[in-house]
DNA sequence: TTAAATTATGTAAGTGCTTACATAAATGGG
DNA sequence: CCCATTTATGTAAGCACTTACATAATTTAA
């Protein structure tokens, strides 16, 4: 599954040098999250996308350093940092969309001919690991000298 | 798929700690390899693991270090390094072999139980692949602005 | 009201890989 | 035989995350 993945991502990681538009990959979650929903605060990023904080505000750095977003201060927190796309940053998404759309669609004419049953497989892998995690179902097949 | 194969060698990597064996993640496609197959030169184990030489030479030097493998020059071919387990590396295998079996198991039982379809799928999403990159599939969903 | 506990974010350092670069041995063709 | 090309491995640096640590704001409980 990791190979898999990997292998993916490098695949799809020249796409937006071969299209011409300044762009890293690693921002897409961030960008696309941020433009349906509209600003938000880094760990609920973090939550959503399934990283770290630190991961998440490693990319806003980046982000705000490029100028695609920009970020201020949560009035009903003072500790919390609201991010938000910028003036560029919505531009930047419009030159991305034929691309983006592109993508999504090749990856549903995957899905639907070629592998039907993949997102229906995944989805139950992750609800047995919510049920029972895989140490939990491993430990429970060893003799009894593993703390549990 | 990233985020799972992530969740689930998180979830696994406690568990030789727990065990009270001293032994990396990373070590053991390697480790295992070597096992079943004699020496082997680093590029013939990137490649059958789907990593990088430095990758593999980076692990080699670690097993080294830990005084679980040998490296020594290979008779019929003057570049090549054949690394090699220790008796301290059989003896830490044979330490190791109730977890790993437990580990099978419990795959096996989250496979046949629960997710009978998964590596079926995950084989046809990599033979689809092989047949046509997921860039390639983008690329011919584009307008004609980006190279071939 | 105050202090302890919890939560939000940044920074530092680590991890396990990758790509880039370098050197040397082997191979193949003229 | 000689040389250009290919192949094997090591080292350096980069990448995208993680964990660890630190500081500060907010919430909760006494």
């Amino acid at each position: 599954m990791r190979r898999l993945s990997d292998r993916l991502d490098r695949d799809l990681s020249g796409l937006y040098a071969d299209y011409g538009v300044r762009f890293e990959p690693r921002w897409y979650p961030i960008v696309a999250l941020l433009e349906e929903t509209g600003p938000r605060a880094i760990t609920e990023m973090a939550s959503e996308l399934g990283l770290t904080h630190p991961a998440v505000s490693q990319v806003a750095k980046s982000l705000i350093e490029e100028g695609l977003c920009k970020k201020r201060a949560d009035k009903k927190d003072g500790r919390r940092h609201l991010l938000s796309l910028t003036p560029k940053g919505k531009k930047r998404i419009e030159q991305l969309r034929p691309l983006w759309r592109a993508v999504f669609q090749a990856t549903e004419n995957l899905l639907t001919d070629e592998l039907p049953g993949l997102m229906a497989e995944l989805d139950a892998l992750d609800q047995s690991l919510n049920e029972k995690s895989m140490s939990a179902r491993v430990k429970a097949l060893l003799p009894h000298e593993v703390d549990a």
